[in-house]
DNA sequence: AAAATATAGTTTGTATACAAAGAAGATATC
DNA sequence: GATATCTTCTTTGTATACAAACTATATTTT
């Protein structure tokens, strides 16, 4: 009986993480404790203690005599997330360079045959929890308890501005996609050559890649210039 | 009657921040569920809220079927923190010259002069205590919730470990503290004229003197050497 | 008709009781 | 005397019931 709700409060667990990331649950939406309680078969009292330890770690807010709530997202979260993102991933590829262990790079070029399976076929949730695991387990191969901490938030809303601003419904994003990607194998590529300056640059490139594809979505080619020339360049 | 719980959890909350920032409770100490609820007149319930709570600040850990510990320190984690330190605290301080309300200006002045008190008159958790505040209110100013939560992570450890090896029993010792205090000095005045690239500088020197400390504390002049001159080097 | 108050309904928060797991000590067996 | 097993005690984890707070709707009053 112990084990069966502790295997029912995993799952309640992994299923509100993987939400929030795939913005299955959106930003600002709110938790019902007795809905989530019934589904997952725990009472309420086990069910707030996850909901404790998911705001601990940044996938929900709690607000006194309000409930949780998912992380909200604005964009003052946005200018937050590139400037902080560069510096962390950076140092996170560059410690992982220096102390991945074989096992662990074992793990990560499974994620990423994972991932360019679901850039072949699979949903844009598939792609984001993918991509997410690629970048999880780099975290963990850096190893640093502290970096970790900020690592790891940056990550979920990594995945959410994925969820949002990826969708590769002209060519110009699907090439991003790709070249993502290939980012994925040359920061590989660093890390079992144990080169921590590669990694620390690539860390950079990708996130300029990043930068660049939500600029693309955000401020598209205006309509005030001649319509052909804008779709010339946005499938260029 | 909820107004008054809430201030039972407050307080329980706050109690257990000090008590872990000034080993009060020590690393790897287990939290009695028992005994904290009839202390601070709550049922175990919320209080176990409360442990979940701050396990996901960093302050304490959970083990399944095992209760709360206060998290542990290993000299990886001092490794790890010197590590990350610098960069993050960098970071922290650039931005918070950026973008340092007035009014946080004005904190930040109380928090010094605290602090100096505490260098005067105060007991080694009245510092570490005054110094934490100082800290956490550049990390407020700047801003930004991804560098937060590894800077906040940092401040625990940064405490402890000012607990553990900040023991003005010597003269030298005397002397780093008071230039941690000038330190501060010097960078409330780079915040106030925005001067970022300063701020970011003050930070490395910050944690040198850190590092410096406990070098001193950990490796001390070796009792190989003619005892006085062990001695006159110490007190110099 | 609009505003204010009252009332029902919903949701959050806490206490208590119970069940299960773990720890420690005692007895028994080799 | 040492090891192993059984029993008791302590501690952790969960469910349920209840109380308080908040929301929304309806009724009343101006």
């Amino acid at each position: 009986m112990r084990d069966r709700t502790k295997h029912y409060k995993q799952a309640l667990y992994d299923h509100l993480k993987v939400s929030v990331l795939t913005l299955a649950l959106r930003p600002g939406d709110d938790i019902d404790e007795a809905v989530f309680a019934e589904t997952f078969g725990l009472s309420r009292t086990p069910l707030r203690e996850v909901l404790r330890e998911l705001a601990g770690e940044g996938y929900l807010e709690l607000r006194a005599g309000r409930g949780a709530r998912v992380t909200e997202m604005s964009y003052t979260t946005l200018r937050d997330f590139f400037l902080a993102a560069p510096m962390i991933y950076g140092a996170i590829l560059r410690l992982a360079a220096q102390n991945a262990t074989a096992e662990q790079i074992k793990s990560l070029k499974a994620a990423q045959s994972k991932f360019k399976k679901s850039l072949r076929s699979g949903s844009a949730a598939d792609r984001t929890l993918a991509n997410n695991q690629f970048h999880e387990i780099t975290g963990e191969m850096a190893g640093n308890i502290f970096l970790l901490a900020a690592f790891n938030r940056l990550l979920i809303d990594h995945a959410r501005i994925g969820m949002t601003f990826y969708r590769p419904q002209n060519s110009q994003m699907a090439d991003n996609l790709s070249a993502a990607s290939s980012h994925h194998d040359d920061i590989i590529s660093a890390i079992e050559a144990q080169n921590d300056d590669a990694a620390a640059q690539l860390a950079e490139a990708h996130w300029n890649l990043s930068r660049n594809q939500i600029e693309l979505f955000v401020m598209p080619s205006a309509l005030d210039i001649a319509l052909g020339t804008a779709l010339q360049q946005t499938s260029a």
